[in-house]
RNA sequence: CGGGGAGUGGCGCAGCCUGGUAGCGCACCUGCUUUGGGAGCAGGGGGCCGCUGGUUCAAAUCCAGUCUCCCCGACCA
């Protein structure tokens, strides 16, 4: 591609509204511009950096024995009503109406879709197992679009749907997933974990999230130094402590604590740790209140609590009028001893062998303290409830959890059988009785991909790009102008190397030399073949890697095709 | 939805407090010179100062409302 002529609007200065530093270089290199939140404009370098992604990915699912389809992205309300999930995204979906006011979605998903297809058409046993993707853009109104196409409300989305009849059957196919995800993980050169995952509005029974290594990330995972557990920070476990058991209860007593309403206030009066301050809070969910406990150290991991309870929204009651109607005291002095209306109690995981703690009474400014459970408080039920903290350790070997921010670029599912039961889908098995499908989805952010890999890899030239990523395996930089030599030979190598299956971008513009190096650098070309005057007359060409190795190529009794072809070489070497 | 910030040529910003003919840098156009890490000189084009209303002889500037965008949080395959 010749420079002079490809819309490539590169900034010198960086757009005010960029805050992660892949979205400024997206902008400065001229890969997107935005046309309102949420929603950007692939310009040609941006769209090219996208299409090499997605060949990447439909190069292993097609490996992985996927086969593609294309679903729509407009759908019928009536799927998502079908399924329960038209109030579940709420008004995460974009919501439209034709002109006889029936209404649609655009697809934030497609589960419904493709288990509409297939239980229209796959009906015996025999058609099992069959593995589906398609490449599309998805529509989610976020709440808050945030960092370019990071997290945008159009993207574009590879997501796979697998359809079983048997759970060993999905095991296998869920195996064969994660072994295309790794593969197109390693191929765009990204640094990644797989780890354990939450599985949210998609349901299913177990997932994993595929996470690319970065400090800017909006993710957090735990991972163990020595053996493979690895988990998102929202559902990881830890090895449960007993640092504060004693073993004889003593009395239970009402204490004074006027007009202390932190955990550090109380415990310093009782000159007691403050984690045997047990903090209580009240939940209302589907259900009803809960109340919920953790250490006076800790906080609650509310998706946890909705994992436990099974129910779709955990709110924790905030109003100093709603928790004094429901407690009778306010926020400092609340505890689970004596609520009203039978609310279920859930504790920590870690506070089940705490002894002779200290809860609120329920009373302002009062507690209660030598607090131990049976004796005081009956039907507690205890679960892993709290957020993992810096120090916690692994829960299946003892080892020190390390965490890790990162960008999430791909989960994998087990559904099970949430679809095809809610969309009857249904197949006959040897017998001839109907069954659901098993089912298994597996997305991979496409889009998404862009900015993580930049984020892993730039420097304060640029962008720097990695593996199968790369736009452009070279840039030709010609100096000089027009009609001289330097332009003759860019031109023809240009062709050799074209010949020769290389995509090299030949800035052929009439800037000055400083601006197309900036410019080389800028875009993440991996290498940089220098053509100017200077050179010519020396009889060489400088060969400067993105890093700053530079060597030269000396050019003496060489013809055009040769040149190339040592060129290749470089590329291939450095690139 | 809560908290914070911002809307002035394509981009980055100043001007606003203290009302009086809209400015700077970059980019763009023309010409000449220049050509190895974001060139120089000269000339030029482009803005309903987010929008609506109000105050005033006069509003980018003061007041009210409204919309949009960004950041933090809640939320999120």
């Amino acid at each position: 591609m010749k420079l002079s002529n490809y819309f490539l609007p590169t900034l010198k200065e960086t757009p005010a509204d960029a805050e992660m530093e892949s979205h400024k270089l997206m902008l400065k290199a001229g890969l997107i511009r935005k046309v309102t939140a949420g929603v950007y404009d692939y310009l040609p370098l941006g769209f090219k950096v996208l299409k090499k992604i997605e060949e990447v990915v439909r190069e292993e699912m097609n490996n992985a024995g996927a086969q593609e389809i294309k679903l729509p992205i407009i759908q019928p309300a009536k799927l998502w009503k079908e399924s329960g999930r038209w109030d579940d995204f709420g008004p995460e979906m974009f919501k439209l109406a034709d002109r006889k006011e029936r209404e649609f979605a655009l697809g934030p998903t497609h589960e419904e879709i493709i288990t509409d297809l297939v239980r229209n058409e796959l009906n015996s046993y025999k058609d099992l197992p069959l593995v589906l993707f398609q490449i599309n853009d998805k529509y989610r109104d976020e709440i808050r679009p945030r960092h370019g196409v990071m997290r945008s409300r159009e993207f574009l989305m590879k997501d796979a749907y697998s359809f079983h009849s048997t759970q060993e059957s999905l095991d296998k196919t869920y195996e064969r997933m994660y072994d295309a995800y790794a593969r197109v993980f390693d191929r765009l050169g990204l640094d990644w974990v797989a780890v354990e995952a939450p599985t949210g509005l998609m349901g299913g029974s177990y997932s994993q999230e595929f996470m690319a290594l970065a400090d800017e990330g909006g993710e957090e995972i735990v991972v163990c130094d020595d053996c493979d557990y690895s988990s998102n920070i929202e559902i990881a476990r830890y090895e449960v402590s007993s640092e504060y058991s004693e073993n004889s209860p003593a009395e239970l007593k009402e204490v004074e604590t006027p007009g202390m309403e932190t955990v550090e206030e109380v415990a310093n009066h009782l000159g007691i740790p403050s984690q045997k301050v047990v903090k209580t809070f009240i939940y209302r969910t589907d259900d009803g209140l809960v109340a919920a406990l953790v250490g006076g150290d800790d906080d609650i991991e509310e998706m946890k609590l909705i994992n436990h309870l099974g129910t779709k929204k955990a709110e924790m009651v905030s109003s100093q009028a709603d928790i004094k109607a429901i407690t009778g005291a306010n926020f400092g002095s609340i505890g689970p001893i004596g609520l009203k209306d039978d609310i279920p109690v859930y504790a920590d995981l870690d506070l089940k062998s705490l002894t002779n703690f200290t809860v609120g009474a329920n009373k302002n400014g009062f507690h209660l303290t030598n607090v131990n459970w049976d004796r005081d408080i009956e039907d507690v039920k205890f679960i892993n409830l709290r957020k993992v903290r810096e120090g916690d350790r692994c829960p299946e070997c003892g080892s020190e959890l390390d965490f890790h921010k990162c960008i999430e670029v791909g989960q994998i599912f087990q559904l099970g059988t949430k679809y095809s039961d809610s969309l009857d889908g249904e197949y006959q098995d040897r017998d001839g009785n109907l069954n659901p499908y098993i089912m298994g989805c597996y997305g991979i952010g496409i889009s998404r991909l862009i900015p993580a890999v930049i984020q892993q890899k730039y420097d304060s030239k640029g962008i720097n790009w990695t593996g199968a990523v790369s736009p452009f395996s070279a840039a030709l930089i010609v100096l000089g102008s027009e009609g001289e030599e330097s332009f003759r030979l860019g031109e023809a190598l240009y062709k050799e190397l074209k010949e020769l299956d290389y995509e090299v971008l030949v800035d052929d513009r009439e800037v000055s030399p400083g601006f197309k190096f900036n410019d080389a650098d800028l875009i993440g070309a991996p290498i940089k073949i220098i053509i100017g005057p200077r050179g010519l007359e020396s009889g060489v060409l400088e060969v400067e890697s993105r890093s700053g190795d530079k060597e030269e190529l000396n050019l003496e009794n060489k013809d055009v095709k040769q040149i190339a072809e040592k060129l290749g070489e470089r590329i291939s070497a450095l690139g």
